[in-house]
DNA sequence: ATTATCTATAGATCTATAGATAATGC
DNA sequence: ATTATCTATAGATCTATAGATAATGC
């Protein structure tokens, strides 16, 4: 009985009630296609409540978004500080960490694609929160090419793409489905060390 | 000097001034984020002249969407049915038409993630269409599954990888950038070799 | 005749706030 | 006292249409 490692996203991450009907609606509808009006009667009270506990429309997206993406960058990078020297298990356990929490909760995965919609300084600091993921898989990428584990034409687009097809699961991914996010985890660790240039072929 | 192949995207769909206007619109502000009157100031026309050419807002979003859907999907077909049997030739050729329409015009192509936004029959018609796209790489990595050239863990979830990193470029793609789109387009056919198990270390 | 545009406006809807009221905690 | 909610409403904005007018093509 293996312990749920800490980079790992098993509970998946809740919110206030308002924040969880807005989660709905967004996700169905998007940011701009959602009325609060529609979010209020979600949560069962008036449009003024919402507004006594959030200051405007945007801060509603803005607490989601806060909180979404810091849990991805703080789980990216203690998956990576757990992993060892290994660059493969590096890239293994970082690409686990975010697939966890596609699965985790889609919609709220999803809701990171509205991060334009933000205005300036939030914005920018969302933007700086997702660099910092991008930069803990250029870290283990550009080690595993130094060390000579991996081969790759160019780090900056081994890295987009892997990130591109994480990002693409809260699209498809149904939690009754087939695979479990685990499966679906070890599953993408796989294709990223392929992405690398890492033959497993003759391993497995 | 070689002839540009039917499935390359070279010169950039055109549209209408309208359509034109609303694709800089949508891609700025989405398309809900975006009301009728900005496009038709951008125009420079009155909101009903807008309406004389289109019956609604999201008759504008669906001819858009008409237009590129159906290019991604006939120029798939049109890559794989020139490649001849070599599963690997048919896979970049396959991969390569789409990134150059993703790096052709990023803006349309990102309006893809607004399909869910079509009502009943218009969105299940775009759905269709998106899925003959995948059929066709299902088709390709499949068939190379089967002569053994390609191998795989999961064939629907690789094509959604191979999907995924695509659908992420018009996010970081900017037209004067290092890379040109036919770079771009090679690697991304050789990051999708990889994703199906195909050992280029060895060869190149 | 047909095509394309305009002025003017309907009617709905949207975000946000003012001010009152209830419920909770010291 | 503080926290949380409500009623009522301001004020802006949004999609869409009616009806008139100009320009083009037969």
């Amino acid at each position: 009985m293996s312990e749920t490692p800490s980079w790992w996203r098993d509970e998946p991450l809740r919110f206030s009630p308002i924040l969880e009907a807005a989660i709905a609606e967004f996700g169905a509808k998007g940011y701009h296609g959602t009325p609060v009006r529609d979010i209020a009667r979600r949560v069962g009270v008036t449009v003024p409540a919402l507004y006594y506990h959030h200051a405007n429309k945007e801060a509603i997206l803005l607490a989601l978004l806060d909180g979404v993406t810091r849990d991805f960058a703080d789980r990216a990078r203690a998956a990576d500080a757990d992993a060892g020297d290994d660059p493969v298990r590096r890239l293994q356990q970082v690409v686990e960490s975010i697939a966890s929490g596609m699965t985790s909760r889609p919609e709220l995965a999803a809701l990171q694609s509205e991060l334009g919609y933000l205005s300036g300084e939030n914005r920018e600091r969302q933007t700086a929160v997702r660099d910092e993921i991008e930069a803990v898989l250029t870290a283990v990428i550009s080690d595993g090419v130094g060390s000579g584990d991996f081969v790759v034409d160019d780090l900056a687009e081994t890295v987009r793409a892997v990130l591109g097809m994480l990002q693409w699961i809260p699209t498809w991914y149904q939690p009754g489905g087939p695979s479990s996010p685990a499966d679906i985890a070890l599953r993408y660790a796989r294709l990223a060390t392929r992405l690398v240039g890492v033959n497993d072929r003759a391993r497995r």
